[in-house]
DNA sequence: ACATACTGTATAAAAATATTAAACGCTAGA
DNA sequence: TCTAGCGTTTAATATTTTTATACAGTATGT
């Protein structure tokens, strides 16, 4: 339902973080008749209730309390984008990655580049689509892949082929039956729709390339990672799944990698003028 | 920064997908006109351009880009929150879960629920505080506890004691010096900056109960499982991260546990009456 | 029991604001 | 070079919002 007044859903917020119209009417500078009119007609538009009256003020109703959670979430996020974008606030360095790399190979390093640089304001944005970095307001993000991408620049951050896992049943099925033969049966799980990894992958194994349809697209690592410990199929993962080869949850299914595959920075080049850009990739250049 | 005008941010929402006032104008019922006042307002409240003017056109300048990005967000929240409350889609059945519970429980046993019930909308909501599930339109959340909690309706759904975890140093280290020791020198992790969990843990456990102040506060379950691994400090935990106690990142630092620890199921004593709820309890009550 | 003080509401007038219509300047493309 | 289509500007107009005021209800204190 698309809303005509938005002012209105605002004054909302305000009279109902206040409990009162006289109170919120001091905050917004107005008359408590002006909000009076406000909430009155905002009720009308959405077609329920927000408050319920009694003689001696207001409280909310359940669904008043329901739209104020989600409009407050939502006014603060306008209202925090549009302090940064004028300037009020200065942005916080802004590092895209998954949350499964954020666990298991930058967070342990993360306190080494802070420490270094207490001054520096960092914000870990979890993502699962790593791509326009600008509509999301990040500075550097964190890609694995062959480095193929073309929206901004790429650098290699380390090496770190991809290779097929599964869990054991799916090991013992290949040991079974052989690669071929135990490959044409798998789910093959893939992080996008338009992947390629997986025939190039069956390329380097020398597999007949065939057009498989039968795939599941999962997009974060992490819950990847736990649909090939369930059972559901096959995915290309790497090193950093290292506890789970450990500790024999997952099984490396072949030796056949796709070796050009690794983790890449990926930044506008307009980004490397900003000096707290530039100090993150010269320290990450060098752990990594 | 408070903007005066959330409509004409509106208008801006719709003017930059049209990349036209013109075009928008249309979708809007004004004339070209009122739509650039609008935008030349919010322009000037907000202190920067949105767009860059051609002979033949706009385009969005970055600023624009990256605020229609986070407006297009909050506004979608709104109008689908609206729309909801409004009674023109009904709502999915909601459970509130921890990312914790959620891929090491409920997923693996969530398709039986969805393919006896293929009508049911659902939405697994990841919570990190359990409380407040009006505001949060939760019809049932899944808490780990001992189950005091009085702000709704509380059922046991299994029991799961709560036993100390550490990584292989914190192991050693009560292997050497014995339990109080070593206790005394941990940090211990907690979820929450009132719970008493450590305090009930020392009583059965029989140490001297002790004013601790270096503890540290993680609310995620699976960042503070990674953080003991670390070696961070202690935290409670419970048989749910017997994959890590298996291989060997974890370990049961003492036999004492909470024993009245559990999972249970807390919903407001409405929603029983919706028979996608009723369902769901059911189902869940079997099951665990 | 009763005045008091504080709610929020209702109305119509007044003020502020948004919208329009029309003319204008610009330029990409025919 | 002309033209059609773009966004802008201006001043008049229309609409919306706000106010001032009176009002009705009721917890609170005396």
């Amino acid at each position: 339902m698309r809303l005509r007044n938005y002012d209105n859903l605002r004054s909302f917020a305000i009279v109902a973080k206040h409990s009162s119209l006289a109170s919120a009417s001091k905050e917004l500078f107005l008359t408590k008749g002006a909000i009076s009119h406000q909430i009155r007609q905002l009720e009308n538009d959405l077609g329920f209730k927000l408050f319920e009256r009694h003689a001696r003020g207001i409280t909310l109703t359940d669904s008043g309390r329901e739209l104020l959670h989600t409009a407050n979430l939502a006014f603060e996020q306008i209202e925090q984008k549009v302090s940064r974008l004028a300037g009020e606030i200065s942005p916080p360095l802004t590092i895209g990655v998954t949350t499964y790399f954020a666990s298991r190979w930058l967070s342990p390093r993360l306190m080494d580049f802070m420490r270094d640089h207490p001054d520096i304001r960092l914000r870990i944005q979890p993502m699962i689509d790593l791509l326009n970095l600008r509509d999301e307001g990040i500075d550097v993000a964190i890609r694995w892949g062959d480095g193929n991408w073309t929206d901004c620049l790429i650098e290699e951050l380390f090496n770190c082929p991809a290779w097929p896992t599964g869990n054991r049943q799916a090991m013992d099925r290949v040991s079974e039956v052989g690669l071929e033969t135990a490959f044409r049966e798998f789910t093959l799980l893939r992080d996008r729709e338009d992947s390629n990894a997986w025939r190039r992958w069956y390329e380097v194994a020398g597999l007949e390339t065939q057009q498989r349809t039968d795939t599941l697209i999962i997009p974060d690592p992490n819950v990847r990672v736990q649909a090939v410990m369930d059972g559901q199929g096959v995915a290309l993962d790497d090193e950093l799944i290292a506890p789970e080869i450990d500790n024999k949850t997952l099984f490396r299914l072949s030796e056949f990698e796709l070796s050009d595959y690794g983790y890449f920075l990926a930044y506008e080049s307009s980004a490397q003028s900003n000096p707290n850009v530039a100090a993150f990739l010269k320290w990450i250049k060098n752990t990594g």
